[in-house]
DNA sequence: CGTTCAATTGAACTTGCTCAAACCTCGTGG
DNA sequence: CCACGAGGTTTGAGCAAGTTCAATTGAACG
């Protein structure tokens, strides 16, 4: 079990822990009542969870770093689910359920802020139209997956080598602003795993853009330099 | 807009509407609160609603016939979703969103139910653990999105349609009883767009299928003959 | 009975996979 | 400090699967 930050429980948080990013923007009250209990810190190779763990009735919201969900078959094949990054969160699609249906993974050092469902219910109930809220909250998740299925079901492998590394880039810089570099702290097998292409493929294309000069390749990441191309080529619709 | 069936809103639901198969399977209070506002009767081709409509905060409930949920590209090609049919619902991913992210179409004359989120929410806030019985719903959905992705990460097309078949053709029938005939009430071309495939590839697997002796097919309809022979290929995991 | 649209089937072609070899990176230990 | 080894990465050649395009068949409906 990874070691957690001193924070009283059940108080309200000391600081505001990034609330400018945080996933439940716009759900917290106004008063500070930030529903946090816990902050973890992972290593890079920790898990936060494993598949079958007894599920402990939190929600998990990734302040830094960035984590690979995935299953394992029975054959000990993984099957890549996401890799949740800063803003974003875990465990609600467990919410309900007895057991964990999918493993979490620190692919670097990452802060994680444990909420517990207790708070987050009592949260959303003091707002007026929390079934709306919560809603909402959920629907991120269900249009990301639903995206996701778009590039599967018929794309051609630079496409969702384009649309991964988009979503990886994250927003455009304003105008005049250089792209910043981006992280890619996932092995081309899981690049492959989660796109449904072999690692050799996620490579070729790789090297394709590069020599292109779209991008700046590093190991572990990767410089966007022209997103416009690369927009164009994932056609994001 | 669909004709309704006569049905009092507010008052109890005159008779239990198919609660055997219902979606709100255990959520439902005993006491034959049922939260069914009124039921639609889709006649093939008719819309319960489009794409970009404002949102008319209900769910619907399947009770007969099946629907085709879709979206429409800015090119005005279409991206299958699902095919929902008795016993699942719709709308839920819309709650908390001012419109409708997709549409859906009656593939053949269909009984859609309306709940309102109102009673379902408080049917569910008289529940304990309200927040995991909402949770439990959903998942079932993402669940079923992840059986898909898993399936258009990375299987041949004779799997995809094998997997497509069996789940069109529901549970297996008890010892000795023979198969029940299944409808393929979509076109060649819609389960294409679903599973990632053109309407050839899909034609072709299906007579591969018929040749082989595990199936009898007929336009909109087809009999699984080899059960056994289906599954495998599918390999479920 | 003819029209229309979907489904089927065939042939050539393209894409991405498989298999294999070479290479790079990084941690480990001499 | 350098050599070594292990694992991940890149790259190549051949191959198999699915696509594209087009022609044919079939079914439904006026």
């Amino acid at each position: 079990m990874p070691p957690l930050l001193r924070h009283r429980p059940g108080a309200p948080h000391p600081a505001a822990p990034d609330c400018h990013s945080c996933a439940l923007q716009g759900f917290c009250p106004a008063d500070g009542g930030c529903p946090v209990e816990r902050r973890y810190r992972l290593a890079k190779g920790d898990h936060l969870f494993h598949m079958d763990d007894a599920v402990r009735p939190c929600i998990y919201l990734v302040r830094s770093g960035c984590l690979k969900l995935y299953q394992l078959n029975q054959d000990g094949v993984q099957r890549i689910i996401d890799f949740p990054g800063p803003g974003r969160w875990l465990g609600a699609d467990d919410i309900g359920a007895p057991r964990r249906h999918a493993c979490a993974l620190a692919l670097n050092a990452c802060e994680v802020d444990a909420v517990p469902y207790g708070r987050l219910m009592a949260m959303l109930e003091r707002q007026p139209r929390s079934a709306e809220l919560f809603g909402h909250m959920l629907s991120r998740d269900i249009a990301r997956q639903q995206r996701l299925l778009a590039i599967l079901r018929s794309s051609p492998a630079e496409r969702r080598v384009a649309h991964f590394l988009l979503d990886r880039a994250g927003p455009a810089p304003a105008a005049g602003r250089a792209e910043a570099p981006a992280i890619l702290p996932m092995s081309r097998q899981d690049i492959g795993d989660y796109l449904g292409l072999t690692p050799s493929t996620v490579s070729r294309v790789l090297s394709a853009f590069r020599q292109r000069g779209w991008v700046a390749l590093r190991l572990r990441g990767f410089l966007l330099l022209a997103r416009d191309s690369i927009a164009q080529l994932a056609n994001l619709t």
